[in-house]
RNA sequence: GAUUCCGUAGCUCAGCUGGUAGAGCACGACACUUUUAAUGUUGGGGUCCUGGGUUCGAAUCCCAGCGGGAUCACCA
């Protein structure tokens, strides 16, 4: 049923139509400015020069003969000024008195002619002179108002409505939108960094017939004509290095990846990850590649290197600093994991009460203890470096110790953001790699990797030594952007389906003493007990038994004096 | 998945120890020609998330479910 404030708006939407204004015109509203650029140019607009200006009307201060009103486009909002004496061209002043404001709500879309002027309190206002219905809306808006010390009345604040219903946050919500204008500033300047080194944009498969490339559960789907399972990438590092085999010295890609696990303040099923991979490179350039990366990206979107985030200035200007694993365990632990066996460092563990399992191998051992004890502390930009192989399936060994890997992880404000390795091009040793993550996942570890015959076979062509790197997408525009839930920097975050009410009630048939199926045969076939009664009973009559007939429904078949009698 | 809090008008929220609902904004009507959280007068608007239970009586108490937030677990 719709509210009271929704049937106005649907009324209004007949009014207009029968008033001969099309409330969804077809033809375009040519401007001549947004509220942006006719701000920035007022001052060299000749006095009275027309302007054209569309958005949304969203606010109205009506006061007899003139009115005010907030015009709200994708760029901001001015005000307009509008007077029944000369607004329209028939000079009767229906356009200010009946389509301004009867049949215009909070919210319509309309288009406006006039010209700028200032107002006695000092705004910079649209005198409108015209007036075009551009849209009509039936829902009404929530109604954000903002006083004049900046403080928000009766903000549109509830999560759950808001990232539901996100196109109504980025009407009434202006910062949400700037979030969003950050990201894309974003990821345009990462874009621009690597596209201006010569590496190459690439697209690689979503769907993959093996999940390869990071340690996750996959999402599972299943192709009907090739009567295959099919998985939804976790990652798309695999495809990237087989086109470094192929010959191309640099590539990269913004890569949409899905996993198939919890969902909270920073993990959402699908996000977006940025790889990239570098021939002829190695770990030690790519860290110095990605800080270069970090300031550079932080300085397009917010003119500078350092944010503030939950209370923290975080600086971003390069260099960062450098610690390896085992060094970040033993200061935060006093613990040393060089040349420990996986039950010394599980017993470790234990005795620091962490949750080990004996599914979890000597890599996860030590991921859980960097994870619960290191992790936190490292706030300000810090390359962890050199994490042991056990860990790294896909990582070159460390060139000065083979129980290590040539690998970083770039953590900010205590989370990692970016996961770098001088890449494992040796195929006989990256078999073996694989052959041991099968046995992970035999004892248990559902997110050991899958053995990737294919990769395997491509890097036996040879692959260049490479240096590769992930960031997260979500993350770091989290970061930038100062939020601290990814939900934020989502235009639509994953949330459960909504139950929409099924709207039978709206048919004007309910309250008739009727099988279901009756009204539901009704309503489909008339719309409206008044459709109904242009019709003759006879025919809805042998209408509605033909369609019982049709189904085989076990209601008695309706007799025409029944029908005669819904015409009365 | 666990714990915990929340779900009342279009929006933001009150509603005490049980007596079937209120405010502000929004909306309708009237007044008002430079206002800006416009103002004044006035009026309408609600399956109190859903379903059970207790009770003479439930928005309120109990149980179950649904949805959301926070914290934790898994993970990036």
């Amino acid at each position: 049923m719709a509210s009271e404030q929704e049937r106005l708006r649907q009324a209004a939407r007949l009014q207009l139509m029968q008033s001969g204004i099309d409330p969804y015109p077809a033809a375009a509203f040519q401007r001549t400015h947004n509220t942006a650029s006719l701000l920035a140019e007022a001052d060299t607009l000749s006095p009275q020069q027309t302007v054209r200006l569309a958005g949304r009307l969203m606010e109205r201060r009506i006061m007899g003969k003139a009115s005010f009103a907030e015009l709200q486009d994708a760029h901001g909002r001015i005000q307009l000024y509008l007077n029944r004496d000369d607004l329209g061209t028939a000079g009767d002043g229906v356009l200010y008195n009946e389509v301004f404001k009867k049949q215009l709500d909070f919210g319509d879309w309309i288009g406006v002619e006039g010209f700028l002027f200032t107002t006695q309190t000092g705004e910079r206002s649209v005198h409108v002179r015209d007036l075009t219905v551009l849209a009509k809306t039936l829902r009404p808006l929530p109604v954000v108002k903002i006083d004049s010390e900046g403080h928000v009345h009766d903000g549109f604040t509830d999560p759950e409505l808001r990232y539901r219903m996100r196109y109504v946050d980025l009407i009434v919500n202006p910062e949400v939108k700037t979030v969003f204008l950050k990201r894309s500033r974003m990821v345009q300047a990462m874009r621009e960094f690597f596209l201006e080194r010569g590496y190459l944009e690439v697209d690689t498969p979503v769907l993959q017939p093996i999940p390869g490339g990071a340690t996750a559960r996959p999402f599972i789907t299943h192709h009907n004509a090739l009567d295959v399972p099919l998985y939804l990438r976790i990652a798309n590092e695999l495809y990237l290095k087989r086109l470094i085999v192929g010959g191309f010295e640099g590539v990269f890609e913004f890569a949409r990846d899905f996993r198939n696990e919890g969902m909270d303040r920073t993990h959402n099923p699908e996000f977006t990850i940025l790889e990239i991979y570098v021939a002829f490179q190695d770990y030690r350039w790519m860290m110095e590649f990605t800080e270069q990366l970090i300031e550079h990206t932080a300085r397009a979107v917010n003119g500078r290197t350092e944010v503030t985030l939950d209370n923290r200035t975080i600086e971003l200007s390069a260099p960062f600093a450098r610690v390896s694993m085992r060094n970040a365990i033993l200061e935060h632990t006093s613990f040393d994991i060089h040349r420990k066996s996986e039950d010394e460092i599980r017993a470790f563990c234990v005795q620091e009460s962490l949750e080990v399992g004996p599914e979890m191998g000597k890599g996860k051992l030590i991921d859980t203890l960097f994870g619960e004890r290191c992790e936190k502390h490292y706030v300000q930009p810090t390359f962890i470096t050199d994490y042991p192989i056990e860990m790294s399936p896909l990582c070159k060994r460390h060139r000065d110790d083979p129980d290590y890997t040539e690998r970083f992880e770039l953590m900010i404000n205590g989370k990692e953001l970016a996961n770098a390795y001088s890449e494992l091009n040796d195929p006989i040793d990256q078999r073996e790699r694989f052959e041991e993550q099968l046995r992970l996942s035999q004892k248990g570890d559902d997110e050991a990797m899958f053995i990737d015959h294919d990769f395997l076979r491509a890097l036996e062509f040879g692959m260049p030594p490479t240096a590769g790197m992930g960031i997260g997408i979500d993350r770091l525009a989290m970061l930038l952007t100062a939020q601290s839930s990814i939900q934020e920097v989502l235009f639509f975050p994953q949330m459960r389906p909504e139950a929409l009410a099924v709207s039978s009630a709206r048919s004007g048939f309910d309250g008739w003493a009727l099988d279901p199926r009756w009204i539901g045969a009704l309503t489909e076939l008339y719309g409206s007990p008044e459709a109904l009664r242009e019709l003759k009973p006879t025919q809805v009559h042998q209408q509605l038994n033909g369609l019982r007939k049709k189904n085989k429904w076990d209601v008695p078949a309706l007799l025409l004096d029944e029908v005669q009698a819904w015409f009365v």
